[in-house]
Order: C-alpha cells, then sequence, then structure tokens
RNA sequence: GGAGGCGUGGUGUAGUGGUUAACAUAUUGCCCUGUCAAGGCAAAGAUCGCGGGUUCGAGACCCGUCGCCUCCGCCA
C-alpha cells in the first residue's frame, strides 16, 4: 500500500509517528515558504504541511500540485501548533509534515468544484459524473447507502432469513407497468423481460419451502422518470411462510427504526408507527402515502356547508359531493386585503392544476373581533361560521380552504394544497422523519375504460378473511391484505399476504377481466406451483434508493445512485442508449423501423 | 403525450432592444513561513445551447429545435 493510514483517520494519539498518506490535493495553500495541503481520501482531509527550509525538494514538488492531483506523502505526524488547529475538522488537531512529496498522476481543472458545495447543473454533473461522485457529499451519499444494505442484510440474517438470486432475464411480471424487453438470439422473435420485481419468484421459493427468503434485486420499469423514480432501482424484497399480516409488518418496523437510528442517526417521529385506513388516508390527506411529519389534515364539513347559502356548497352537496376543507395555520396573518387575495389566487391556481374547478377561501382576522374575510364568508350565518372554526380548530390569522367536487378530485387537490402549504410552511424538515402504514386498500379499482376491476397491487394480494364473501357480491368493497409504509410522503414499501388457495387464485382472473386461457398462458407455472403444497405466506419489498434518499436529506434519488439515468431515460456520460450495429441487429433478427418525422414540414 | 422553469467565460450568476456583455469564483504568472473558502498584484478567458425571423440594431422580442429539471398522464 502506498498509505499506512487514511487521511480521515489521523488523530492526537498519531503524533509522532511516521505515515504515509495518498490521496487528491483538496485545496493547496502557497505561503510562500511554507505551503499546506488538504489531502483527500475516501476517510476525509487531512492536512499536510511543507516546510521550504526543513525539505527544500519537497517544497519544490508541493509548488507544482494542483486540485485534484493525486498525491503520495512521507512525513510525521504531529499536534497542530498553538491556536492553528481547525476544529471544522474531524482531523483538525493534528497535520503531518512532508518530507517526500510524490506527484503520481496530474489532473486537468476540473469542470466544476469539487472542494465547495455550489450549484451545478446537473448536465455537467452527470457528464463527468465520475467527478461528481468525488465531491464529499455524494461519497457520504453512497457509503450511507453501503451502511442502509449491510445493515439490513445483517439483520435479516441475524432473524433466520437468507438471500437467493432471482433471474434478470425473465418473463414478463405481473406489476402492471410497461417491461423492458430483451431479444432472445437463440430464439428468434421472442424476448425475455426484464422483471419488474421478482414477485412471482419469491413466491415459487415460498412453494419450494424457503420459509424466510430476502434480496436486494434490481428491478425495472419502462416508464417516464420523476424525482423519485429511475427505470431501474433497487427493491429491498422480502417473503415468508406462515405468517400473518402483523408478522411482515412487525418486522419491517422493527427493521426502519434500527436503520433510521442506527445507521442515519435520526429518530422516527412516532413509534411505533401510525396505522390509517387507506380510506382514512385519503379522507384526511387525499393521498395513500401521507407525508405526516405534520398535521393539516382535512376536515369534513359536508353535512355544515350543505346548509350554507352558498349555491356550489349546496348543489354539491345535494349529488353527494363532498366538501372539505383544510386549513393554513397563521397563513393569512398579517396579508392586508390585495395580498391575501393575490395569495388566495396563487392556491387556486394549483388546486386547477390539480382538478379543482376553483377553491373558496375564508380568512380570519388577526384580532378575535376582526371580521371574516373571503368571498364565501357571507354565506355563512354567523351560528355556521362559530361551528365551522370549531370542526377545523381555525384559530385568528388562520386561511381556511374549501374544496369539493367529485371525491377524486377533492383527494387530489388535498394533498396537492397539503403538501405545498407545508413547504410554505416550513413544516417539510428534512432532519425530520415520520414512517406511517396504511392499511385495508381495496381489492379492485373499477376502470372504467375497459369496464373491469383492475387489482390495486397485483393479483396474487389475499383479500382480508372477512371480505372473502365480498368477492362474489360486491368486489370493489372488498379489502385487500395489502400494507404500504409511507416515510415523509413517500411510499418507501408495501406488500401483501397472498393467496395460497388454488380455487381463490382463480376466481380473481375472471374478476379482472382475463380469461383462464390467457392466465396460463401468462402464469400457468405458478398455477400448477399452488397444487403442490403451497404455504401461506406474504412479504414485502421496500425501495432502498428511496429510502435512503429520504435518510441522507436528498431532494431526489439521483443523489443516492452512483450512474443514475436522465429524465429522458439517458446516460449522458456514456452516450446511453445507443443505436445498435447492424451485425447485431441481424443476429437478433431485428429490423428497426422508426417512426415517420417532421410531418409538418412535408407537408409544406 | 402534455404543462411549466432553465440554458450567458471552466463554474455560479447579473444583464430594463443600443454597454468595450458585468460580478464572484476557478484558472495562469509573480509575491508571501501558520494557512485552512488563505491573502496581495497582474493576466488570460464568451461565436450569450442551436436554427430561422422581427428590427436601423437582438443575449434580450417572436417561431422552431435540442438538452436538463419539476410536475400531470404513466408508474405504486
Amino acid at each position: 500500500m502506498l498509505k499506512t493510514h487514511t487521511c480521515g483517520e489521523l488523530r492526537l494519539q498519531h503524533a509522532g509517528q511516521r505515515v504515509e498518506l495518498a490521496g487528491w490535493v483538496y485545496r493547496r495553500r502557497d505561503q510562500g515558504g511554507i505551503i499546506f495541503l488538504d489531502l483527500r481520501d475516501r476517510w476525509g482531509i487531512a492536512q499536510v504541511v511543507i516546510d521550504e527550509s526543513a525539505s527544500p525538494e519537497a517544497h519544490d514538488a508541493a509548488g507544482q500540485l494542483r486540485n485534484e492531483y493525486v498525491v503520495h506523502i512521507k512525513g510525521t505526524v504531529r499536534a497542530r501548533p498553538e491556536g492553528t488547529a481547525n476544529s471544522e475538522l474531524s482531523t483538525g488537531e493534528v497535520e503531518v509534515v512532508a518530507d517526500e512529496v510524490e506527484l503520481l498522476n496530474p489532473s486537468k481543472t476540473p469542470p466544476f468544484y469539487i472542494n465547495q458545495e455550489t450549484k451545478i447543473d446537473e448536465t455537467v454533473r452527470m457528464k463527468y459524473r465520475y467527478l461528481d461522485l468525488r465531491r464529499p457529499r455524494m461519497q457520504d451519499n453512497l457509503v450511507l447507502r453501503h451502511k442502509v444494505v449491510k445493515f439490513i442484510r445483517d439483520f435479516l440474517d441475524e432473524r433466520g432469513f437468507i438471500e437467493i438470486e432471482t433471474p434478470i432475464l425473465f418473463k414478463t411480471t405481473p406489476e402492471g407497468a410497461r417491461d423492458f424487453l430483451v431479444p432472445s438470439r437463440m430464439n428468434p422473435g421472442t424476448f425475455y423481460a426484464l422483471p419488474q420485481s421478482p414477485q412471482q419468484l419469491k413466491q415459487l421459493l415460498m412453494v419450494a419451502g424457503y420459509e424466510k427468503y430476502f434480496q436486494l434485486a434490481r428491478c425495472f420499469r419502462d416508464e417516464d422518470l420523476r424525482g423519485d423514480r429511475q427505470l431501474e432501482f433497487t427493491q429491498l424484497d422480502i417473503e415468508m411462510s406462515f405468517v400473518r399480516r402483523e408478522d411482515v409488518m412487525d418486522l419491517i418496523e422493527e427493521m426502519m427504526i434500527q436503520v433510521t437510528e442506527q445507521v442515519a442517526g435520526m429518530t422516527p417521529m412516532f413509534k411505533p408507527f401510525p396505522r390509517i385506513t387507506y380510506q382514512e388516508a385519503l379522507e384526511k390527506f387525499g393521498s395513500d402515502k401521507p407525508d405526516v411529519r405534520y398535521d393539516l389534515a382535512a376536515v369534513d364539513v359536508t353535512d355544515l356547508a350543505g346548509k350554507s347559502a352558498f349555491p356550489v356548497f349546496v348543489s354539491n352537496a345535494g349529488e353527494g359531493k363532498p366538501i372539505k376543507v383544510l386549513r393554513a395555520p397563521g397563513l393569512a396573518g398579517s396579508l392586508s386585503g390585495t395580498q391575501l387575495r393575490k395569495a388566495a389566487e396563487e392556491l387556486e391556481t394549483l388546486a386547477r392544476s390539480a382538478g379543482a374547478k376553483g377553491l373558496a377561501w375564508m380568512a380570519l382576522g388577526e384580532k378575535e373581533q376582526d371580521e371574516v374575510k373571503g368571498p364565501i364568508g357571507k354565506f355563512f350565518t354567523i351560528e355556521q361560521k362559530v361551528e365551522l372554526f370549531e370542526r377545523t380548530g381555525a384559530q385568528p390569522g388562520d386561511l381556511l380552504l374549501f374544496m369539493s367536487d367529485q371525491r377524486e378530485v377533492v383527494y387530489n387537490v388535498i394533498d396537492t394544497l397539503r403538501r405545498h402549504l407545508a413547504n410554505q410552511l416550513g413544516y417539510t424538515d428534512p432532519t425530520k422523519i415520520a414512517f406511517a402504514w396504511v392499511i385495508d386498500f381495496p381489492m379492485f379499482y373499477w376502470n372504467e375504460e375497459e369496464q373491469r376491476w383492475d387489482p390495486s397491487q397485483h393479483m396474487f394480494t389475499a383479500t382480508l378473511p372477512e371480505d372473502l364473501p365480498l368477492l362474489d357480491t360486491d368486489p370493489g368493497k372488498a379489502r385487500g391484505s395489502q400494507y404500504d409504509l409511507s416515510c415523509n410522503g413517500y411510499e418507501v414499501a408495501g406488500g401483501s399476504i397472498r393467496i395460497h388457495n388454488r380455487a381463490i387464485q382463480e376466481k380473481m382472473f375472471p374478476l379482472i377481466g382475463q380469461t383462464m386461457e390467457r392466465a396460463r398462458e401468462q402464469f400457468g407455472h405458478m398455477l400448477e406451483a399452488f397444487e403442490y403444497g403451497v404455504p401461506p405466506h406474504g412479504g414485502i419489498a421496500s425501495g432502498i434508493d428511496r429510502l435512503v434518499m429520504i435518510l441522507a436529506g436528498e431532494p431526489n434519488i439521483r443523489e443516492v445512485i452512483a450512474f443514475p439515468k436522465t429524465q429522458q431515460g439517458a446516460d449522458i456520460m456514456a452516450g446511453a442508449p445507443s443505436e445498435a450495429e447492424p451485425k447485431q441487429l441481424d443476429e437478433l433478427s431485428i429490423k428497426v423501423v422508426l417512426p415517420p418525422k417532421d410531418d409538418k414540414k412535408s407537408d409544406v
């Protein structure tokens, strides 16, 4: 090794020791007769001092160094002189007096700062990702990611789980997203699908009797990217036999608490995690993955507002459309009439973008006796207002936002406004973390377009035992054994107890508009396997990228993935995706036919 | 597929139709023995993403296009 120690480990106790360090020049401070180098490696930064009078050759070599040059030094550790310690640095009490400085490799001037946290255009960061990853922020993130993964592996190993790899080249899996296809050279005209999750395979491992399985599985979904979504991602995949819903939830809850506390050094705001039903989550937060770091829960006032004199509310209530209120604490505060209208208009624009037709509001003055402002105030009697304030907990200076529409629209508007208000009010502190379980999902959503039921998770999800009869009478009311774990407004895990009974499994296919023939073609191996002694089983899957993103306090998933893709699914550094060689296509019996371009111009 | 934002020296930004395109920082050179976002002096560095158009005149206005980001659709 070219190093006896890492740059980050040197402490007072090393004083007097002769050491070798190697790393990158993080900063150089040339004082003339004395040169300071901040030498960086993955473990930290150490100050190296080169004194001209003591080591002229080393001083000369150090004078040639520039940022990001790779160097190897030999020297002696000593306590820094009185008054020159740097408390910002973990190695700040010591320095290495170098007598040999060897340049291992020079570097071009990097296109952006490695040694400063400034905003850099993501295009540039992606093009030079290997330099971006040199930055302490990215190194911290990837180290955290490693620790999370390592912790999880150990945690599950201690509890009798074994990790089993499942294939990447497989067959379409029933997750509902678009598949990535891989052509088979040996079987012209046929394709593998990359797994969207190892769902089927892990269930088959339960049939095989492994009982406790996990895998850090790479999964692929060919859908548009988002700040919290990539084409490929890593999923902690777990499946267990002979378990009930609570067994899986308890295991994950314990694991998440320990990871948060022991690896990320944070404490979940709620222990145990609150359990919210799907219905309650929608009614209060408008979302099945609510951010419960803050309250801001919507209040139903359909009965009350329906009796007001506001025509829209009266008619909506009559049609069974809900009327809900979101209270924005202190938001009306000291605003003037004009400012208030402007603020309300901005919120209305946002509400419209979420599907609302409008947004009614009421502002409470700062003092108790102040008049209630807002266009709909006059439609409510004094008594109605008093009750309204009581129910919503409204305080002087609050802004009340009213939503009324089709139920789904109202949910969407609540979710949008709630997230927006939380940001505006400073409730979204990334150093806080709050998990919440969402349970009792409906088994199916009605697909109006196709006139059929779509499974809300996937077709292997078991129905809650008490709701089993509903499958025959009223499938829309049947609740599944599904459980999702939300964290700071993101879904970080989701799973269910599975169907282990072939008769019930077969009942699912017609319900979701699939013929038995088609089901056998796609899932025949599953149905057949289910005839050979399937244990009751269930499991869960957790998006590791997303979890690490939250634990790292990062605003998007790319910050915790070494080589992520852009929103267009491109790798700017390598230039992927790219065209294939004709020879490759020939071997695969594939012909590329691009859609015609530029219809507008050819018309002219 | 759609909506919005952004694109100006290496990087981050300013730029109100007429400026020698400004500032900070980085870079290069010189000076400097206790700095740590070191400091001082000096220099170099931009076809303003690309292509059209409007105008006497465009970094700015218009149209198109490309790229990046956020969001909707999609995806749990």
